[in-house]
DNA sequence: TTCGTGAGTGTTACCGTTCTCAACGTGCTC
DNA sequence: GAGCACGTTGAGAACGGTAACACTCACGAA
């Protein structure tokens, strides 16, 4: 920079000046600093300026290590806003979601002055550990299922809501109830999903099949899968995702119960190949990406304008939607 | 850490030593100076550090910006690595795998003062790219299919041996010949497996049936799949990946053809859930998380010793292995 | 004419580390 | 007992920016 400035014939200031934006310099002198950068092929130095402001130009994502799909692709949704906003995102992962290990991924970002944190929270020690975050510090959730008045912006998808819709799908088409392979139960999500499927069947007078605790992936949807596929009364069933979803497609298939015509089936997530799924899966669409980048917009909204209280944190909520394939048929 | 300094009544300068375990401290001066950092709670300013070392305890990924199953899995295992070696990782993903937005991406982490970057480069563009990193930055490319003398340490997946195993393993079912649903042509991974089917047929004296350039998903598997199961001299298919696996596999049942009964079917990848496809998929076994842990490991040797030219590069090679399933049997 | 104002620029301090080098014991060797 | 090496410590200068403030003009109003 101060061989930037000597080449310009100007102090260091205006050079910093001019890579600041800043109104008050004559154009002249501006497009002489420039071309003096130019020349030299100056680059700002970060490290530098993160230590005179403060500010790092990098958002922290505090991430969950595992292969569920969700969170995978919001990294892609987030990493792309970012760049767009002029940052780099660094990445800090948990084993386990519980509130020690998160405390300390929350350091690990803070230690390098991220200038806020995105925390895929879909259990609610993320939420609590984020609370107990250095101050300053702008965090924003996404994921899980709160009460709706977290002390910090959220974005989520409306699980119950998805749940209803799921499973209204399958009453309409002559079911008469509908039994479900549900996910873990101390996940909010899954319960939300739940919930919803439970509101529905009541509201249309169905009776509710038990439930028993699953997981996200397809082993334990063959477990419930089999569960189910031995009940002969069962004819429509709402899966808390796909993955479940093709678990149980094959315990239904081994059991030589047919979908769509025995058994209609209905997922949740849409992951990208789930439309080749044997039979092709209804199920609820969520646009991860787009989830990514409503978390950032929020964060950098609450970043600008963290000086005193501010407003009250936002809450964004997103409705999956229903695509329809062949899984699923009308009751027979 | 004037305030550290102040407090064990040191020098600043003997404060630094202590935080970075410099041996000539006395015991009992450490051990003061250590009290009062935790007494003040305070923690060392990375950015201040960055500025005067150089070294900002940063690693930067390269990552493309989709949701490719292998490149999303390496994640995982880099960033853990990476926290286990003291450094927090940051992404840049590019759109697209062509010279320029690579060398923006490798820009952007070089801004930030990354300490080193692995790259994953499925395509020559990106190691191409890589070359004009600015110099001093190590960088290790993971993934694709080089000469094997790339100027920067590898990481690779043997995926021609792969192939071979996958082709062979059929052959050996007693199939006269094995089909192929190609991965994009352009993708050296993709040209490997086809390479090694190739080759492990000719061995056999086989014939080599035609391929038709396709894409990674099921989608395009799909398509493939429905061409294949037209023609009824096809007994053994062997998939790029397991997503087309999962496309080719619809179309068989749709065109009615059984697997395994009429059709035997290999994928690639063992991505998570392929052993509950219709049927459970034979194919072969990558561990990416391990891939991404054997890339940063590579990165640390190298940024360790990168003072003078060092030795010439390593370059990593990692066998897949077959992990039976339903989906292949016997041919009749 | 005189003074205030604001645009344009420079000067100096400061952000929190590490690095360089000098200074001070202390114990050993000769 | 002098000289010397070494372990221990401190003072000051980087590192490369930004912040705060002072200064110089040109211009318009009093």
């Amino acid at each position: 920079m101060r061989d930037v400035a000597k080449l310009a014939g100007v102090s260091h200031q205006t050079v910093s000046r001019v890579i600041n934006d800043h109104p008050n310099v004559r154009a002249e002198t501006r497009e002489r600093v420039l071309a003096a950068m130019r020349s030299l092929n100056y680059r700002r130095n970060l490290a530098a300026r993160t230590l005179a402001t403060r500010e790092s130009g990098t958002l922290g994502i505090l991430g969950f290590e595992t292969t569920l799909f969700g969170p995978e692709s919001m990294l892609y949704g987030i990493e792309s806003a970012a760049r767009g906003a002029g940052y780099l995102v660094s990445v800090a992962t948990v084993r386990e979601l519980a509130h020690r290990p998160v405390l300390e991924a929350v350091d690990r970002l803070a230690q390098h002055d991220v200038d806020g944190i995105i925390a895929i929270a879909p259990k609610p020690a993320v939420a609590n550990a984020l609370t107990h975050a250095p101050a300053g510090l702008t965090c924003v959730a996404v994921g899980g299922a709160g009460s709706g008045a977290d002390p910090f912006p959220t974005v989520r998808v409306d699980n119950a809501t998805g749940a209803r819709l799921a499973t209204q799908h399958l009453l309409d088409l002559g079911h008469a109830t509908v039994h479900h392979a549900a996910g873990p139960p101390d996940w909010p999500e899954a319960q939300a999903r739940v919930d919803g499927w439970r509101e529905t069947l009541y509201a249309a007078g169905a009776v509710v099949p038990p439930i028993t605790p699953g997981w996200w992936d397809a082993a334990a949807g063959y477990e419930q899968g089999r569960r189910l596929a031995a009940d002969r009364a069962v004819t429509a069933i709402f899966c808390a995702n796909d993955r479940i979803a093709l678990g149980v497609l094959r315990a239904l298939h081994e059991a030589g119960r047919r979908v769509p015509d025995d058994v209609s089936v209905v997922g949740f997530d849409d992951m990208p190949d789930s439309g080749y799924f044997l039979p092709p899966l209804t199920t609820m669409h969520q646009d991860f990406g787009e989830l990514g980048r409503r978390a950032l917009s929020l964060l950098l909204n609450h970043m600008s304008q963290d000086d005193g209280d501010g407003p009250p944190p936002s809450h964004v909520l997103v409705v999956p939607e229903v695509v329809l394939r062949s899984s699923t048929a009308p009751a027979r």
